[in-house]
DNA sequence: GACAGGTGGTTCAGATTTGAAGAACTGGGA
DNA sequence: TCCCAGTTCTTCAAATCTGAACCACCTGTC
């Protein structure tokens, strides 16, 4: 094996600050949803999902791509969304295997409410906290992260889940 | 309520990368670590903060600070490194209410054996895809997004945590 | 058509996390 | 001294997450 190479100080300071805006950002905003919107932050993430695809209805499995939580995790989350009468489950025409995620009227308006003050405080916690250029380099830079771990032939699945939370409704 | 600013392309882009290089880098890294160390991510930063700690120790409470779990959390991870032999437990001479873990030899080896890889997944998910330029961005940017949802009258720490992790031996 | 191998979702047990509640104690003022 | 508010840490129940095991089904091949 080859000599450690050790982290220096300014690779360290990016470390650390990648640590600690990571689950401070998480954590804040995972409580924001839950006590405006009584969803969670992957809740939350799967309305939007279904709500930017036509007919609001997605594949479990390409739900399930992009959405980082495990297959299992999925259908247990979905499973909550459907207890509260967000989303259902209908099966799917092409493959009898197949399940659909569909997204409820109810979903629809409870999403739509959730959404700006969600977006707020996305604002507030990171995007506002950042000048122009750093916005860019971040982008860029860990767009190129993300990208390098995604698992094999799987596309971002980030790509253009816009919907409500994006563009103007 | 004002209008609400929805994110524009550049911000989105930001938001998304952020979004998905968070989720891929923790859940990369926290499973190199429980494979060649048998250490989640959380137990590993409580053997680098113990082990820069002058004789090894370090309250619970101080523990808890900057490190990011509730304080249940820090309860149950350090029994479960009690329980591997890796921390001691010992009673705060000053406080009797206090609890002090303590690094173990066994847990000083633990850390010196599991550094180098973790040092590597590190440089290989997240700072050697970054350029110099962009490292120093994102340090300063990140560094500044952390400390803005840093609890009030909370020092970082992070600021000098550096021991095994940090510098070279 | 029948088979082998892969896919799609769920179920399960076990690990982890969280907030609330509780037990024990400190510290400073009346 | 006594009391009260605040601190420290643990315990508890409930929610969540994970990987492995599982069943039902699709698909390409012979």
């Amino acid at each position: 094996m080859a000599e450690t190479r050790w982290l220096d100080e300014r690779e360290m300071a990016a470390w650390k600050g990648f640590l600690e805006a990571t689950s401070r950002v998480s954590r804040h905003l995972e409580q924001q949803l839950k006590e405006d919107a009584g969803l969670s932050h992957a809740q939350y993430e799967i309305l939007v999902r279904l709500s930017a695809a036509p007919g609001g209805e997605v594949r479990m499995t390409d739900l399930a791509h992009g959405l980082f939580t495990s297959k299992s995790g999925l259908t247990y989350q979905v499973s909550q969304l459907e207890k509260h009468g967000l989303v259902e489950r209908r099966s799917c025409p092409t493959d009898v295997r197949g399940v659909l995620a569909v997204l409820t009227p109810e979903g629809r308006d409870t999403l739509r409410a959730a959404a700006p003050g969600h977006v707020a405080a996305v604002r507030a916690a990171l995007i506002d906290v950042l000048e122009r250029d750093e916005l860019d380099v971040l982008a860029h830079a860990l767009g190129r992260v993300g990208a390098r771990l995604r698992p094999a032939g799987q596309d971002s699945g980030m790509a253009d889940s816009g919907g409500i939370s994006t563009s103007s409704s």
